[in-house]
DNA sequence: TTTCCAAATATAATCCATTTCATTGTAAAA
DNA sequence: TTTTACAATGAAATGGATTATATTTGGAAA
């Protein structure tokens, strides 16, 4: 009986193996009948248990390797009911500031042996639900996200994604929701901008301001607000949801109409717009408007005057966030932000080399 | 005796359910148990076969629906053999043309109901094939790569992905793996683009050509040359594995002492050096030295002179590879590049507006 | 009325690794 | 010698969906 159930078995395995030549598939149960032991035990030698004998693991992972085995991760998941798989949410990843977040998640992501799953969002709520529903059917083991301007609050994104997969904010966050958040710090960063012009004799400051859905481009507007306050300069003119070239453009010149002799904005892009806004109305960069940046875009150092530009640190803000979630530990993380002092603010060259006074929130 | 299994079968209902209150895992056997019917049945009518009433897949939807089922899509991948999930390999997501690559891949696969998992392999072969396999270990439904300088043949994609998943390469290919192949015009670009340069009265041209593993870079080696031999003029300096701002600036200068008036580059970082070196030598841009580069980088029409570049068309190529990948067909692909005409290579008002005379291959 | 076919559904095997619980064997303690 | 404890391994259940095969049911044809 025994013998014809030995018998039934090896049948069974020729027919694996001239499968095999067709598509190298190898089971640990391949590998425990080669062995003449039990799949458990070769599960288990191979996830390095303490509860194999050492010659046993090592006669398994001999055989493993000389098969050709490789862990089905797929079934894996299933049973563990996670992947190493960690989903990373941003609204575009050809933004230079999105692409190097994730460069700096994934560098510390990999090296604790997790994939990187990459979602766009196009600003868009509806496709931000769509991968937050993708990722969680694929059981990620987190999610590390950056909010469309689309998303108007963090209620639907619980929904979407269940309370059960850890959530990690970067940049653009909402406050309300669990978790690690980990911020630019804006205040201080638009405080120092806008603190510099005042330093290089601008007195009428405005500022493009962005979408105040955005925590971000709130705070950075509260650091330029504070600063105009400290320095005892009255409130200026701010133009809101502007990002873009195109809009940037417009707001521009409706700032030097305004008597603006200076800009500080919440994006590159719209201030590359202002520029030339500027120009067109044969204004001098920076001798008769000066202008700030933020996000330390490559185009500002290459472009002529170069830019001045607040530059965020994404490389550090991604590696925050993958160690916020390696570390399940919760609270803010807030990465400093620092001032790229360029031609397009310089019109006084002893401050050249400036180094921004910090404020005293 | 049925009826006491009807009655152990109500308890583990409502076990089940108190567990759903703490998550919400509702599977199919729920939905089957809730309806008094079977999990078969159930699959079946969730996945559109024309083997169930309508009358009862109306009621599993609406079930479904009710309870917040979800499928549970790693289960069904581990059955199914493969996933939704389709992999894209490349050496940097911050390069422009890469993620914008990646973003025209997404835009086709997404709306096919795919979502895409990104890998870097930082120009590392060794990257390239631990990419490989994390894809192959997840079950991927396709590979999209375009491979990392340190890969210097074929061979080793074969192994470490299997022949069982589709491969599509773009940009940097190797004609001997099978598969489809989708690659920019690169000897008819930098043929357009050399002759660009001789039409606007430059004699000496040089090349910044890359690296000779890379058919692309070799095919843009081919087109500049082919140009000079068509045009009449003498072999020029060839550059090798220049592609960043520091080398471009070396060759730049070696070029300038060989008396180089003018340089095609197969990068575009590369001629930003180029450019630098040119300056540092007190040399005027066009009017004594001229340089087109090649991808169009951002930077390129906002710098100061705005640089002439050879266009690679990143997004349809990336739309193209993935139409590759879903039609299942192999053979080449060729996306055709456009020459960005700007002030770096253009001496000569009249011709503005050049378009490209098409050679003869 | 019986027979047969097709539609609809049920049953059970399958995908593969993990994990709980049970068993065996051996050495140390009583 | 018997009990105790532990190390090593086996057996079987589990995760959730899919699918090959089997069964039931209803209606048409004989």
């Amino acid at each position: 009986m025994t013998k014809l159930r030995k018998q039934s078995c090896a049948n069974v395995c020729i027919i694996r193996n001239s499968f095999l030549s067709l598509r190298p598939m190898v089971t640990i149960s391949d590998i425990a009948a080669a062995l003449g032991v039990t799949p458990s035990t070769v599960s288990r030698a191979l996830s390095g248990s303490p509860r194999v004998k050492e010659e046993t693991r090592l006669a398994v992972e001999q055989m493993a390797a000389e098969m050709g085995y490789e862990r089905n991760v797929v079934a894996s998941n299933l049973r563990k009911g996670k992947s190493d798989i960690v989903g990373i949410i941003v609204p575009r990843i050809h933004r230079n500031f999105f692409s190097n977040v994730i460069g700096g998640a994934e560098s510390i992501l990999e090296a604790a042996g997790y994939c990187v799953l990459i979602c766009q969002t196009h600003e868009r709520l509806e496709a931000e639900m769509k991968a937050l529903r993708t990722l969680r059917n694929n059981q990620v083991a987190g999610v590390l996200i950056s909010h469309a301007i689309g998303a108007r609050d963090g209620k639907h994104i619980l929904d979407a994604l269940g309370s059960h997969i850890p959530l990690v904010q970067f940049d653009r966050v909402f406050s309300e929701l669990p978790g690690a958040k980990v911020v630019s710090d804006n205040f201080e960063g638009a405080y120092a901008a806008t603190r510099h012009l005042m330093e290089q004799g601008y007195r009428h400051i405005g500022t493009l301001a962005g979408y105040m859905n955005s925590e971000a481009y709130a705070a950075r507007l509260e650091g330029w607000r504070q600063a105009l306050r400290d320095g005892g300069l009255p409130e200026g003119e701010v133009y809101y949801d502007t990002i873009v070239r195109e809009t940037g453009f417009e707001a521009g010149l409706k700032a030097i109409d305004a008597g603006c002799d200076a800009l500080y904005s919440a994006g590159d892009f719209s201030a590359l717009g202002a520029v030339e806004a500027a120009r067109s109305r044969g204004l001098r960069i920076p001798e008769d408007f000066g202008i700030v940046g933020t996000a330390n875009e490559t185009f500002t150092s290459l472009m002529t005057p170069s830019m001045s530009s607040l530059a965020l640190n994404p490389f550090e803000m991604g590696r925050q966030a993958a160690q916020a979630f390696l570390e399940g530990a919760d609270g803010v993380r807030v990465v400093p932000m620092e001032l790229k002092v360029r031609e397009s603010s310089c019109r006084n060259h002893s401050e050249n080399q400036i180094t921004h006074t910090p404020c005293l929130k």
